[in-house]
RNA sequence: GGAGAGAUGGCUGAGUGGUUGAAAGCACCGGUCUCGAAAACCGGCAUAUCCGCAAGGGUAUCCAGGGUUCGAAUCCCUGUCUCUCCGCCA
């Protein structure tokens, strides 16, 4: 969420900052009346506790001094009655101030390009080429079925579309593919490795900034009141909710495996072939806790990773800067990384790395202890950033068409090899 | 699922209605001492929010939410979590 004193110091520059974003302005508005009259309440209510306070100090001495005190007893009591009848009031404006600031999305940073939809992202960085083939290339339903490696059909008669079922090699390359991205990223890129649940309850989930927005995106168990994560980012930000993290141990950086859950409601019939848009993958998420002065270093830290995870794999990829329009909710900046899919001929997004700054952190409040020279605030709200390194399902099909042959085997990549124990699917 | 015990500051842990934001110890920071360090001694050491240029002051917070009371860490209710025992079970 917002920081409620921005919006209340500089309400025109949040506004200006939404509307790059295609939101109006008028929650802005209804939370500055409220905060307002909040305020005004509070300093009534604050006034009057220190009143009683200072009697009932004066109330016990007087009893300690065999003193008679109920005539200040007496005047005590509609004292507190008026507190508690402000107090409800201020409860209302806080239920309101609540309900508006979780409408509200993080603001784009200063260099996130203008734009209304995904159309205006744009392209950074291209890495690798298409590959020239000598045959005609299938997608990878064909691929699989060949070889007998993705059953759709028969995840969908287990759960439902969009659950898929890996056989034989699929399923040995889904793992050589999990292991490889945790080893990288554990071995060289610095992170530790944790492994999640996968469910997390509704104050994890609104830390993460994903409800009550996105509810209806998600799998929801009620009788628990649990909800399947859509993605690692959003236990292992809880990880450090209420916490505070020394300054030394900075930045904080957790790898993690899960699998993922997205009902992807309001998106049926639309890429839903094979593994282009599936309820159930897999994931390696990256998640760094870092300062705010180094946060956007780490965002370029944190986007090399997961290319290296594609290079490593010589699966060509496209990097995009997205557009103030299509940021997610919580992301301050952002990157989608897109891999080329030869069958399908198409660019597939399996990666998206994001700023969140200290968006998702206010709500989980999740701080850092300063260094002492650094001025005379003793803690401070840490920047929260995550991304995909990678999803599994997309760079599936990348990897499977780009690496295929004219009797439809599949050759494994280089690096996956140790973690395989073959060479070639087929 | 049944029975019981508990949740206090970074940690251990006192505190069962009134100068308790909270004893004490440990840890940590600064100082004295020392060539330096240790020890010893002295001092400091929560978070959030409001008012204020600042100095400073107010308020809230002893798991969470309600309640009783002039007054709650302390009493009552509900919830969450942890631990022990029994049952069941991967």
């Amino acid at each position: 969420m917002l920081d409620i004193k921005l919006i209340r110091e500089n309400p025109e520059f949040v506004k200006e900052k939404l509307q790059l974003r295609g939101e109006d302005g008028t929650a802005i508005q209804r939370i500055e009346s409220a905060d307002s009259e909040r305020l005004a309440l509070l300093k009534q209510s604050e006034k009057l506790k220190e009143t009683k306070n200072k009697v009932s100090d004066e109330i016990a001495l007087m009893k300690r001094n065999k003193l008679d005190a109920s005539d200040a007893i007496a005047k005590m009591k509609s004292v507190s009655e008026e507190i508690k009848s402000i107090d409800e009031r201020i409860k209302h404006f806080d239920d309101v101030i609540e309900t508006e600031l979780q409408t509200i999305p993080n603001l784009p940073h200063e260099t996130v390009p203008a734009g209304k939809t995904a159309d205006d992202n744009i392209v950074i960085r291209e890495w690798g080429e298409a590959r020239s083939f000598d045959f005609e290339p299938v997608d990878h339903l064909e691929l699989g079925k060949q070889n007998n490696i993705f059953d759709f059909e028969r995840g969908a008669k287990i759960t439902g579309s969009g659950f898929p079922l890996y056989k034989g090699k699929g399923a040995i390359l889904e793992r050589a593919l999990i292991n490889f991205m945790l080893d990288t990223h554990t071995q060289k890129n610095g992170y530790t490795e944790v492994y999640t649940p996968i469910l997390a309850n509704r104050t994890s989930m609104e830390a993460a900034e994903k409800v009550p927005k996105f509810e209806e995106d998600m799998y929801y168990i009620g009788q628990d009141d649990l909800f399947a994560i859509p993605t690692a980012e959003v236990t292992i930000l809880n990880i450090h909710r209420d916490e505070i993290i020394n300054h030394e141990a900075l930045p904080v950086k957790y790898c993690g495996f899960t699998s993922c859950f997205r009902r992807e409601a309001g998106s049926y019939g639309k890429d839903t072939r094979g593994f282009l848009r599936v309820h159930q993958f897999n994931k390696v998420e990256l998640v760094s806790f870092c300062k705010p002065e180094e946060s956007y270093l780490e965002l370029e830290n944190m986007l090399n990773h997961a290319c290296g995870i594609l290079e490593a794999l010589k699966i060509r990829y496209r990097v995009l800067e997205l557009c103030t329009g299509d940021l997610g909710f919580a992301a301050a900046k952002c990157y989608d990384i897109e891999v080329w899919a030869e069958g399908e001929e198409n660019w597939l997004e399996a990666s998206s790395v994001s700023n969140c700054t200290d968006f998702q952190t206010r709500r989980a409040k999740i701080r850092y202890r300063k260094d002492q020279t650094e001025g005379k605030s003793r803690t401070g709200l840490l920047h929260a950033l995550n991304g995909s390194g990678l999803a599994t399902s997309r760079l599936m099909v990348a990897l499977v068409e780009a690496n295929q042959n004219p009797d439809h085997s599949i050759n494994v990549p280089e690096v996956l090899r140790k973690y395989t124990g073959f060479e070639i699917i087929n």
